[in-house]
DNA sequence: AGACATAATTAGGAGTCCTAATCTTTCTAC
DNA sequence: GTAGAAAGATTAGGACTCCTAATTATGTCT
């Protein structure tokens, strides 16, 4: 096996055992509100919207199955955290929204950062803004290829502009909020993020951000 | 919230989906042989183990409790991948290998590359050694908070001397094969790793590593 | 020999996922 | 305007991953 086959393989597995760790260990704290990470992508969903959403949404949001997002509903639901509306645009639909019990337990473990918190305070500055800019390549890819279609990064957003301005410390432009910024300000998860209509738009950009060096 | 605690919220959401990605979705490639990552991980580590293994390092191996990991085997063996058999040192104990057609699987699998080698071979080579180097401190991180002890690093490992050289290519040494290598060249899950007694003892040198220039 | 520790398993339960089927409502052609 | 297709949500059924606690058997130490 050569050097590169072998380097994406302990990459892969490396990978694995880190996912393992957010979705079967880290969480489980010990505290009371400990909360597994499906439970908690719901209604940090929900937090981060402020408004309410209907289960389809949701359910792309976070990469599964309408019927997977059912399950989780119920769950939330059964504990009191979320309350669940006719919608009164659509009769079919309907919409979720936090109670303000579900909306003080999300807040509190927001604030308390969670399992995987102290992993990642402990990683220096300038690791945790390569990680966040390589974060962004792997979804971006994953999209590419079908996976994770509900996220929403700066790569994938129509607003982005990679490597726009002169400024090493800050060389990419967000033309939403008209202001430059840097790697370590790069969002997983923007609320404001319009989807790329045509990827191919930006392939440049995108070459040019993969490169990482601004070249 | 300041500048850097919404950095690592951002982090920490993009680790969590691309977690959910690993888990939920990226194995599914709709072939026959698709695995969840719990059993292909069994079958991985007898694979690279070589020898046969029992329930109890299996479970360290992979971070699960033992009844967890006596479910995956009921799993596996009972699809014909793995045999159990009596250990001849310790009558309570049980040792576990791969059949031959668990054999032919995991390395079928492995050739294949599975479901998230597509997302890193997109990865710049450059970005794929950050990352290992990123992902191993973080598993080190969580060994130090008593997670994923059983996952064998580098730098965990007894014989890893970062920075030991003068090579900015190979600045990295390993005590065991006796010789020099980088980034790339870091293992996730080494097979001669012995685990360091005193973590104290390179703490120093960890603090290079950390700081990832050499300095 | 007695006490304690260790290895593995089972029992029981919560919960995440999936696909397929169902029901209702809305959209789209004719 | 109405028939048929599409879309939103849910249920049914199933595989499976996890856990803690209890159980059984075997080792080890004094």
């Amino acid at each position: 096996m050569d050097t590169k086959a072998l380097q994406r393989l302990q990459l892969a597995i490396g990978l694995e055992r880190l996912a393992g760790l957010v979705r079967n260990q880290a969480w489980r704290d010990g505290s009371e509100t400990a909360l597994h990470p499906a439970q908690r992508g719901l209604l940090a969903a929900l937090a981060s919207e402020g408004e309410s959403l209907r289960p389809g949404e949701l359910a792309s949001r976070l990469g599964v199955s309408a019927a997977s997002i059912s399950d989780s509903i119920r769950a939330v639901e059964a504990k009191g955290w979320v309350e669940r509306a006719p919608d009164p645009d659509d009769a079919r639909a309907r919409r979720l929204s936090l109670t303000d019990a579900g909306a003080a337990l999300i807040a509190e473990l927001q604030h308390a950062g969670g399992g995987l918190a102290p992993l990642l305070n402990a990683l220096p500055d300038q690791d945790a803004a390569a990680m966040l800019r390589i974060v962004q390549l792997l979804i971006q890819q994953a999209q590419v290829q079908g996976l994770a279609t509900g996220i929403r990064t700066c790569l994938g957003c129509a607003y982005f502009r990679p490597y726009a301005t002169d400024d090493a410390e800050q060389p990419h432009f967000c033309a939403f909020v008209g202001a430059p910024f840097g790697d370590a300000e790069l969002r997983v998860d923007c609320a404001e993020q319009q989807p790329q209509r045509d990827s191919i738009v930006l392939a440049n950009d995108v070459q040019r951000f993969r490169d990482g060096a601004g070249g």
